[in-house]
RNA sequence: GGGCGAUUAGCUCAGUUGGUAGAGCAACUCAUUUACACUGAGAAGGUCAGGGGUUCGAGUCCCUUAUCGCCCACCA
């Protein structure tokens, strides 16, 4: 530990500063120290000071505990930090959600909870490895299988390093007491244990499972993804109108007419007379070159006053079209393929891309008189939230997480759910959080979770890249193995090996998993689950469940919501408390922050420029959870101006209780009498002291904004404008006028000391680093120890 | 189509269980080397989106309308 920080280094440059501010000569006392004479510095104080906290190793309570700072037997506080992407660098909205975090873990740390904050990052799968396939592309002109599977992991393994060295360094600027020593990665080999843990288990009883059915396919990742990552797009769109061939007798209406090569059916609602007749009979044609087979099927989804009202089925490239097609065991075929192309049709269709083939399909339809009509229309179109591509519905093998299927959940802390109980994933999750386990703070979010959760269907998680956990599943000819160790006798073929070799040893599924499979262990899978977790002294033992999550209320479905699912699943238990859900942080025009606006703020330049507590403080002040922000420079502008004002404070308070302090402090005036509060002190004592306490209130509640805005007001307006106003008159008194005059001053004095203590300490967890400052420059009577991330919080 | 949120000073937003409308920024008047110009004092600025209801009392609770924003959904 570096004590000598706290120290005022007798250099040339100080003394210099000295004889500038000799005018000042009221100040320029050897009592006060030299760095307070200046404005104060932000750029050169915060990385000293956050050098000098993460050094004491006190982010750490296992060194709290040792060095005597938390009691072993202390209360819990746990709080794990939402893993930001390895995918690029952090802007203000997560500075909003990791400031939120330091300061509540600040706080219960000054109270005494034996406080854990663990860091970490997210592999995020496809982000980062479109993201490093785009600039290969874009610098090399290779594409991932040019490369090989084995080199594009050794370069995504790399862009994820140096992504992840800028996020922990951001992290340190923002000043987060985070415990550095337990900081886990979403992909490393402990996570990847608990991963294949819980797909083995979950594979055994049956809630993950394989099958051919339409999912959502991105062209351009070149992977399925899940319902939740689709963004949709409004679009216009052309809508056709036409019959198959001339003798069909039903007209149908597209807006994807060549996805009409794959057709096999026309459905039409059972009661529509115009349609009746014909249910059941079917026609074989030529369509555009494909031959095609249409039955017509009576079915209620077929709305009669939609269009024709008869619908054209093509079960392989439409999710509805699919699930009619279940209904009516109706066949299905592919007609375009994976690079979004053609796979049947004539001699001019087949190979086309979809969009070109669409053109010709239309133009064989005008040629051959049967196209009734075209009208634009208004389209929602999915897309890959992750790369942008078009998403293309295709049937296609993959591995589902079943949400409906009963299992006997063996361990159960979920109130409403016995040990042993049948229930299902959706169950779980609807309990946990409608038994008021978990609370959540806007509690409105809770319509938004539970009506995602009635909604929700069978999850996808394979995904058909490479940068992720590889399924722990191995094929041998048509055996199957799921373990949580590969099988003795792999072959360790990569990806790019053709496949259909048969081959006598066991080969590894080729495909990786959902990101969000691995994110949704992270509350356990960070504290030695499953290795550790029978030992007592283990941090799953000690800090799990944990007491909050603090995350934007963007990510309730892909993070919180799947959270919940895995803990509730693995150990039968929630993963935390409360979930604290903040705003987007948006820019003055409303926009959110993004890099092709070029919008962004880095938290670092923020730093540069005014300081992070002054950043720290903005995004905070005025913030209710759950409500979008907006911020902007002048905003933050304001915070430096405060962190200026608090330490004018404390130059005017040493210097006007000089030769006051001592005696002030040790209670005993120099003729070893005790110094007593003035009424009008007692007042003023009574009055601070109902604001702090409800300051810690608002905190306890998780109120911090209105915490940070009282604290704010108190120390501005009343302390600094009209008490320390009103001390200068009281200072300024000649002593011997009247013999009350000492009495006051010291009174004052007393004060005005104490409740910069108060105030420096009650700010510590929003601006730690200036608070800091102001701490060691106090003088030692005033304080137990030289951190002030480690004194005991005031309490009333 | 369903759900959620917002609407408060010129701008950006707070407003705990219902009890005399708040802050920052901007603008206005004054003070002028003061702990601090990264300043202080003062004044100004609001039918709390509109309408209705409950209540002794509503920015806050209920109903309704309007506008904006977000989320979800298989109208081909």
């Amino acid at each position: 530990m570096n004590e000598d920080t706290n120290q005022v280094p007798n250099t040339g440059a100080n003394q210099e500063d000295n004889k500038n501010t000799e005018t000042k000569k009221d100040f320029a006392t050897p009592n006060i120290p030299a760095q307070l004479l200046k404005p104060y510095d932000p750029t050169e104080v915060e990385p000293r000071v956050q050098k000098q906290e993460r050094e004491s190793g006190f982010y750490n309570p296992d060194v709290c505990i040792k060095e005597g700072i938390t009691k072993a037997d202390a209360p819990v506080y746990s709080i794990i930090l939402p893993p930001p992407n390895v995918t690029g660098t952090l802007h203000m909205g997560h500075a909003l959600g990791f400031t939120t975090q330091d300061i509540i873990i600040r706080y219960k740390r000054m109270k005494g909870f034996r406080t854990l904050w663990i860091p970490g990052t997210d592999h995020a799968a496809i982000a980062t490895q479109s993201m490093v396939e785009k600039n290969i592309q874009k610098t090399e002109g290779k594409s991932r299988h040019d490369l090989g599977r084995e080199e594009l992991l050794k370069r995504v393994g790399v862009f994820a390093q140096q992504s992840r060295d800028t996020i922990v360094s951001q992290l340190q600027t923002l000043g987060a007491s985070i415990d550095w020593s337990r900081e886990a990665f979403t992909l490393d080999e402990e996570r990847n244990f608990a991963v294949r843990t819980v797909f083995k288990k979950m594979y055994d009883d049956g809630l993950i499972y394989k099958k051919n059915r339409v999912i959502n396919w991105d062209p351009k990742g070149q992977t399925t993804i899940s319902d939740d990552e689709l963004v949709y797009e409004d679009r216009k769109a052309k809508f056709y109108t036409f019959k198959y061939n001339k003798d069909f007798p039903i007209a149908i209406s597209t807006t994807r007419p060549e996805t009409k090569l794959g057709d096999v059916a026309v459905a039409v609602n059972p009661e529509d007379a115009r349609y009746k007749e014909f249910i059941g009979k079917e026609f074989s044609l030529d369509f555009c070159g494909a031959p095609i087979t249409i039955k017509i099927v009576g079915d209620h989804e077929a709305l009669m006053d939609f269009g024709t009202g008869a619908v054209g089925i093509t079960p392989a490239h439409s999710m509805t079209d699919y699930q009619i097609a279940q209904r009516h065991n109706l066949p299905m075929i592919q007609v375009i393929d994976e690079k979004a192309r053609m796979m049947v049709g004539g001699p001019e269709i087949i190979g086309k891309k979809v969009v070109e083939a669409r053109e010709i399909v239309v133009e064989w339809l005008k040629a051959n008189d049967l196209l009734i009509s075209e009208e634009e229309i208004d389209q929602r179109i999915s897309t890959a939230e992750r790369t942008g591509g078009i998403i293309e519905p295709l049937p296609k093998l993959q591995w589902f997480v079943a949400v409906n299927k009963p299992f006997k959940l063996a361990h159960s802390g979920i109130k409403g759910i016995e040990a042993g109980a049948e229930v299902t994933l959706k169950e779980i999750m609807q309990k946990a959080v409608s038994g008021g386990q978990i609370e959540m703070l806007p509690d409105h979010f809770l319509k938004t979770y539970f009506n995602w959760i009635d909604n929700l269907n069978d999850w996808c998680i394979s995904r058909q890249i490479w940068y992720g956990h590889r399924i722990p599943v191995w094929y041998k000819g048509a055996e199957v193995y799921c373990g949580i160790e590969a099988p003795t006798d792999t072959d360790s073929v990569g990806a790019d090996d053709e496949a259909g070799e048969s081959t006598d040893k066991w080969i590894q599924d080729e495909d990786t998993l959902d990101t969000w499979f691995s994110s949704g262990l992270w509350s356990f899978s960070t504290m030695g689950w499953p290795t550790k977790a029978s030992d007592p002294q283990s941090d799953f033992a000690i800090y799990h469940p944990t007491d909050l999550l603090v995350t934007g209320h963007d990510i309730i479905f892909f993070w919180v919501a799947r959270m919940i699912l895995m803990t509730g699943y693995a150990l039968g238990t929630i993963p935390f408390h409360k979930v604290l859900l903040t705003g987007m942080v948006r820019d003055m025009k409303g926009r959110k922050f993004s890099k092709t606006l070029g919008n962004g703020i880095d938290p670092i330049e923020i730093a540069h420029k005014f300081g992070m507590d002054a950043g720290r403080m903005s995004l905070i002040f005025g913030t209710a959870p759950g409500t979008d922000s907006k911020i902007d420079e002048n905003k933050i502008k304001g915070y430096k101006h405060f962190a200026n004002k608090i330490w004018n404070v404390t130059r005017f308070i040493l210097t006007a209780t000089e030769g006051l302090y001592e005696t002030a402090h040790s209670g005993v005036g120099e003729d070893g009498t005790k110094i007593n509060f003035t009424d009008a002190d007692l007042a003023l004592i009574e009055k601070r002291n109902e604001v702090f306490k409800s300051i810690s209130t608002n905190i306890d509640n998780l109120k911090i904004h209105i915490a940070a805005e009282d604290l704010y007001n108190y120390t501005w307006k009343e302390f600094a404008d009209i008490i320390l106003e009103d001390s200068k008159e009281i200072f300024a008194d000649v002593d011997n006028l009247e013999g009350g005059a000492i009495a006051k001053k010291k009174s004052r004095a007393k004060f005005l000391l104490e409740t910069l203590g108060l105030i420096i300490k009650t700010l510590h967890p929003f601006m730690p680093h200036v608070t800091q400052e102001i701490w060691s420059l106090l003088p030692a009577e005033l304080k137990t120890r030289e951190l002030l991330m480690t004194e005991k919080w005031p309490t009333f």
